[in-house]
DNA sequence: TACTACATCTCGCAT
DNA sequence: ATGCGAGGTGTAGTA
């Protein structure tokens, strides 16, 4: 594919909002929140309607290299080959690639209106404890489920028959170490503003590693297992077809 | 674009390890590590050779839905349409995309070797206090930048000349609340560990967040300003061109 | 804008 | 395989 018309295609995409993708043999500068180089290969780079840009090795989930929203994009004819720059002035981030050839290119104008519904986040996790408040203990009474209140953010928040303040921590997967310092933050933290003392710490999640569960004993608090639900509703009546593998 | 050319492609694709993108009309539905639903709309669809997917809506950076490797792909008839399952047996995932229609696809063999040369790292910031001890205080004496070993993932770690362990904590941007309770963790680990109790606990970055600058205070911890150095050596001479922009 | 925490995080490294 | 932490994390929600 030639430089001019595929500048052509460049220039009409971003003007029509358009997905813009294409193969090239390029290199590759980054500079901004660091500082990186990819020396000359094969990538396909996709550029989106908000000016997203993210360049793809033949391998991996994750784009090499990327721009966020919010920039700004130029293509340009430099000496014997073409340059497209990228600028994106609230995070000063500055991507240059260039281009020794040009492969392919597709675009097209998308129109997606919808919004993805997912289940079996961490926030659902705490609804369901919520509305389920014995697997946490026989008498944890659950008040509220705050997230950015005066409190701080704490998954469950609630009181059992004994006057303990309880706070749960949620976790989708096995709780390391990282959640268990956050669940103490949190207790410490209710500690300091309430000016008492009989505050229980939960750490609920399907699984807990050992470091976290030593730690967790160590000062004092308690992990409960408890299974993250992550059934939609509109899915619950299909089975799936594992059939097919 | 007709379903069996795009079928043809997609297998020669598969099989010859090349990269395949297509446009299309779908809706997805995803099982695994959560539940998601998309209903119908336009979207770019990513296969590597790696097999890793990923769904793109016309806007954002991150793909809606995704594969990561390691996986099985199949695309085949299914009453008026085609679907494409995915599964992958590590995380028992699976994602189901029903294709309405098919608009372009382009398919090609990228050949690259290369890796990414990035600097500015947490790594590049703990090597650069190595070295320039004194960012940290007058009198550090740093031993050992220590990462995965047994004292657990101390940046850099080192003594001062009253005889105090000093501990640092390196953030390559503003140090919020987990750095200080990961700094935190360390101290005690450490205390716990030498079974000394004069140790300092340091967080090194280039700016604090007010949260954060309390907590460390309140715990007795200190903070030290350092930017993180983040100049490739090879473009220290090449000046940026920001005059394209 | 800054701060906080989640994420189907992904990725790499070490045990 | 699991645990742990970094990431140019990106993204959403809130003060």
């Amino acid at each position: 594919m030639d430089f001019v018309s595929f500048q052509k295609q460049f220039d009409l995409a971003l003007k029509k909002a358009q997905t813009f993708v294409f193969f090239c043999e390029c290199s590759i500068q980054y500079s901004g929140r660091a500082e990186a180089f990819l020396d000359r290969g094969d990538r396909l780079i996709l550029i989106k309607q908000d000016k997203t840009m993210q360049i793809h090795q033949p391998e991996g989930s994750t784009p090499i290299n990327y721009m966020k929203a919010g920039g700004e994009l130029k293509l340009q004819r430099e000496n014997k080959h073409y340059s497209l720059k990228a600028y994106h002035p609230g995070d000063k981030d500055y991507l240059d690639i260039e281009i020794y050839k040009m492969y392919d290119c597709l675009t097209r104008k998308l129109e997606d209106g919808q919004k993805l519904e997912l289940v079996g986040t961490e926030r659902d996790m705490s609804d369901w404890i919520m509305q389920n408040p014995t697997s946490i203990s026989k008498d944890f009474k659950p008040l509220s489920r705050e997230e950015h209140t005066k409190f701080g953010f704490i998954d469950v928040f609630g009181h059992d028959r004994e006057g303990n303040l309880v706070i749960v921590e949620c976790k989708r997967y096995t709780a390391n170490l990282d959640a268990v310092t956050q669940l103490r933050r949190y207790v410490e933290k209710i500690i300091e503003l309430k000016g008492v003392k009989k505050v229980k710490g939960i750490l609920a999640s399907p699984t807990i590693s050992p470091n976290a569960e030593n730690m967790l004993k160590k000062w004092g608090y308690t992990w409960v297992r408890v299974v993250p639900p992550k059934r939609l509703e509109r899915h619950n009546k299909k089975q799936h077809s594992l059939g097919d593998f």
